[in-house]
DNA sequence: AGCTTTAGATAAAGCGGTTAAGTTCGGGCC
DNA sequence: GGCCCGAACTTAACCGCTTTATCTAAAGCT
């Protein structure tokens, strides 16, 4: 038999389309005694709800969209993705409600999509990753008036909600650590400067070297590539007076940087001290290990999806959340300087 | 003005709504002119479908899913997830169609999914990945009467469409490079048993091994873990005649087993080669770099996309398509054994 | 008994499209 | 001129479900 409508199973039951959605939203309008009866014969029938018709009537589509301007490859690269993807899922299966996900070339498209689905009432809301310095984003999506959920922050001027971690803070840790270590001369390998997260790390550093009277703080911005991570610290390891210790934005930047320091007979921690923003596999699978700031990036996500659920059930929210500063794991790629 | 609809597009053009949808649609039964007219009013209005809508008339979801059965964490370990889902996209968003992903703890979760998201016409089909030996989803599927593509294979007793990459072959020329280097003891730290791309590189070992007349040719099964791809490792080179080759069947195990062949003093290649069946940067990045089988993931996936919008559109269609054969690129982890 | 109240159910109107089945109308043909 | 035909539109039904208004009958009250 094709799929049963409520009509079909209000014919069965003998009753009205109507009392059969009631009976099935758990809706004041039925008998306890006919609402079993309906649910029995729902059950024998294997009724599922169509979303689309669902959907029509009020205007849930049961799906929030993810969507990334990232050139398609980075999502194999980055492990981060991978994490945040998994965790969105946990955080939003416990209501049902599916992910929807779009790559795209450039913002162009991005916002183009934003239009598009919100239009097409295709997903009830969106995840936002990677916040930008004054983010064009953010005034074109409250113009449309959609439940957002921002990755990162804080966030002022706007009134999306979002959920941010420390990185302030956790690059405070990293710094202060390599200084007590001894290292006076620090280069920070950063990622893309329009990034809020990358202005926030560069700031600590800029702000460090006063308060530890470092020597040298750099910081240098990359484009997150293992091959723009390589070929700085290349050029960095070739200078004369040579940073003792190298900071890196990502671990897939620390990977490459290592693997440059290797080939140049750089010795890793003797000679040069290597930290990682951001943990995963990558870091502890390299040898040495690489010493990194480590958070729960999946229980991050997830936190953002309950917190996007919420605000779709009411939108007049505004989620302001604060998860879990990273924390320092200290590994084999770090130690003092040599003659320290 | 809340979103426009063909109605309110009608009446300002002066028309009907069936003249609207015509026009819109591309499809014969309004003049030219009209249409222009129509057209014009449509994109002055910024009139965009509403999905849910148009699924009720006519059955497309505009989505297809993808459900995984993996502890969650793997997806963010694992780059080859984001290749495969970057590539789906590619291949999907040529047509506007979006890519719905689950990812369940368990089999049972994932044909409860399949199930409900087939009875609830929330995606037109899917895309299966890792088919098992005896597979039992394949039934299930086909009584679902759902358009599936498969990405492995190829697939025996089945109506299911697949593509698939010949990684027999690959194989093949993986032991042949590993034998005319001279090796004669070679250890396949495998995947999961139960993976139908597990079993076919496995039986090409245990025929390799007549074939070249090596001394020593091992399968042994894993699932995929980073761990188990150490210990394993650490197993096999602790015995007294310990391999001089090992064929790992992701990068992630290949990279764990070369921390531990470093951890114990083996020389990377010059007492053991590494291969990795896999490549991504993982393997390059390492120090030695692994030497590896590839192949172009993203646009198997794609092509697998693209696939899966043929079989939608019609159904009867039974798709067979072989994609490139992975390739052996030899890098810094292989060569002849020692006294060779 | 006569009235209101209310629980329990029904009927019907959407939601925003698609589409089969009319309806008009101008033009070609005999 | 009458007839037929196809092009260009219109009408209205329908997709599956939600929701509001409406109806019915039994219970409650004085």
């Amino acid at each position: 038999m094709a799929r049963p409508t409520i009509a079909d199973i209000a014919e069965r039951a003998g009753v009205s389309k109507g009392a059969v959605s009631f009976a099935l939203n758990g809706r004041p309008g039925v008998s306890e005694e006919t609402r079993r009866r309906i649910l029995a014969v729902a059950d024998e029938m294997n009724w599922r709800p169509h979303r689309a018709a669902r959907s029509l009537g009020n205007a849930r589509a049961g799906a929030v969209g993810l969507i990334l301007s990232r050139p398609a490859r980075t999502l194999g690269l980055e492990p981060f993705f991978g994490q945040i993807v998994s965790g969105l899922q946990a955080g939003l299966a416990e209501d049902g409600t599916a992910l929807q996900l779009l790559v795209v070339e450039d913002p162009e498209a991005e916002m183009a999509a934003y239009r598009n689905w919100t239009a097409e009432r295709r997903v009830d809301g969106f995840v936002l990753l990677d916040p930008l310095i004054d983010d064009p984003r953010f005034a074109a999506l409250e113009a449309l008036e959609v439940p957002v959920m921002v990755l990162g922050g804080p966030l002022e001027d706007t009134s999306l909600s979002f959920t941010w971690a420390d990185d302030s803070e956790a690059m405070h840790e990293a710094v202060d650590y390599l200084a007590a270590l001894g290292h006076r001369h620090v280069v920070h390998v950063a990622g893309m400067p329009q990034f809020l997260h990358t202005k926030r790390r560069t700031d600590v550093l800029t702000e460090a070297k006063e308060r530890h009277e470092l020597a040298e703080v750099v910081s240098i911005p990359t484009d997150y590539s293992d091959s723009e991570g390589a070929v700085i610290t290349r050029r960095v390891l070739s200078r004369r007076d040579r940073p003792t210790a190298i900071v890196y934005d990502s671990d897939v930047m620390a990977v490459a940087g290592l693997g440059v320091a290797l080939e140049m007979g750089v010795r890793v921690p003797q000679d040069l001290s290597i930290l990682s923003f951001d943990d995963s596999l990558l870091a502890r699978l390299t040898h040495p290990s690489l010493t990194a700031l480590t958070r729960d990036t999946q229980g991050w996500a997830a936190e953002a999806a309950r917190g996007l659920l919420r605000l779709i059930a009411d939108p007049t929210l505004a989620v302001r959340h604060q998860s879990s500063t990273p924390v320092l794991v200290p590994r084999e790629s770090t130690a003092p300087p040599a003659g320290h």
